[in-house]
DNA sequence: ATGGCGGCTGAGAGCCGA
């Protein structure tokens, strides 16, 4: 089984690139996030075309989340976080009898003491609590996302210049490693990695071609799961493309 | 040092991302 996670900055955009690149790696799941679609507009027919079955909790122009599989009888079991009747829509939990795949779009916090700050921090407290359900209910779990979290020094291209600020702070990493200690497992680091390896470039200042980037997108696994992963890299060549997303996909791979 | 770029809306310029 092979897993993948991908923030697509408008999926309108980049549909073919991503229909492109599930063709070139035909993924078991893939979490897609910032979709910023409406749900009456996800194009459900090109996902059908290219095999894939797609649950999805999109708005319009932020956000958006979706989940694409093939082989599996996913239903949506959350659109949001327990108790929480907020309009963003960021959190997409799907699952079988087997497996529970959660799929995040973690709010970016804009700034440290911002009020956006704030939510993130509160938002990453209300996500403990749910993926400690979640993996009392599961064994096999994933969770996947744009985590807006580079949890260290090795996933900034500058730690000292990223130091303190939003995306690399305390509190931040703090929350990442507070999930971390519910039983889930970061599977890119359970490999040796290229140095300055990362998931996302600033498109501004050449970001991509002096590789000033940050590795923020992660897929965790459980440890039931995480004992056969066999894998896991980002895969930067759809950052090369025209108009690409500022984002890679992330992929790991699970034998039985 | 501040702004870079790109996508969105709605038909401007401003919001948002990370």
């Amino acid at each position: 089984m092979r897993v993948a996670t991908w923030n697509v900055n408008s999926l309108r955009v980049r549909g073919p690139q991503v229909l492109d690149w599930l063709a070139a790696n035909p993924v078991d799941i893939i979490g897609l996030q910032e979709t910023k679609l409406a749900d009456a507009d996800f194009p459900v027919a090109d996902f059908e075309a290219a095999g894939y079955q797609v649950l999805f909790s999109g708005q319009k122009t932020y956000n958006g989340v979706a989940v694409a599989f093939r082989e599996r009888a996913f239903t949506t079991r959350a659109t949001a976080l327990p108790g929480s009747d907020d309009p963003q829509k960021r959190v997409l939990c799907v699952a079988d009898d087997d497996l529970c795949f959660l799929n995040l779009y973690i709010p970016n916090g804009s700034e440290v003491g911002s009020d956006k700050y704030a939510y993130k921090l509160d938002w990453l407290n209300r996500l403990q609590a749910y993926v400690g359900e979640l993996r009392q209910q599961y064994r096999q779990l994933i969770v996947v996302g744009d985590f807006n979290i580079a949890p260290d020094d090795r996933d900034v291209h500058d730690p000292d210049e990223w130091r303190g600020k939003v995306l690399f702070s305390e509190p931040e990493k703090q929350a990442f490693r507070d999930l971390t200690a519910l039983g889930l497992i970061d599977c890119y680091r359970l490999f040796e990695q290229p140095a300055a390896d990362f998931s996302w470039w600033d498109y501004r200042a050449n970001g991509f071609k002096r590789n000033r980037g940050l590795r923020i997108d992660h897929i965790l696994a459980s440890q039931a799961l995480a004992r056969q992963c066999v894998g896991c890299h980002i895969d930067k060549a759809p950052r090369g493309l025209e108009r690409p997303s500022d984002h890679a996909p992330v992929v790991a791979e699970f034998e039985p």
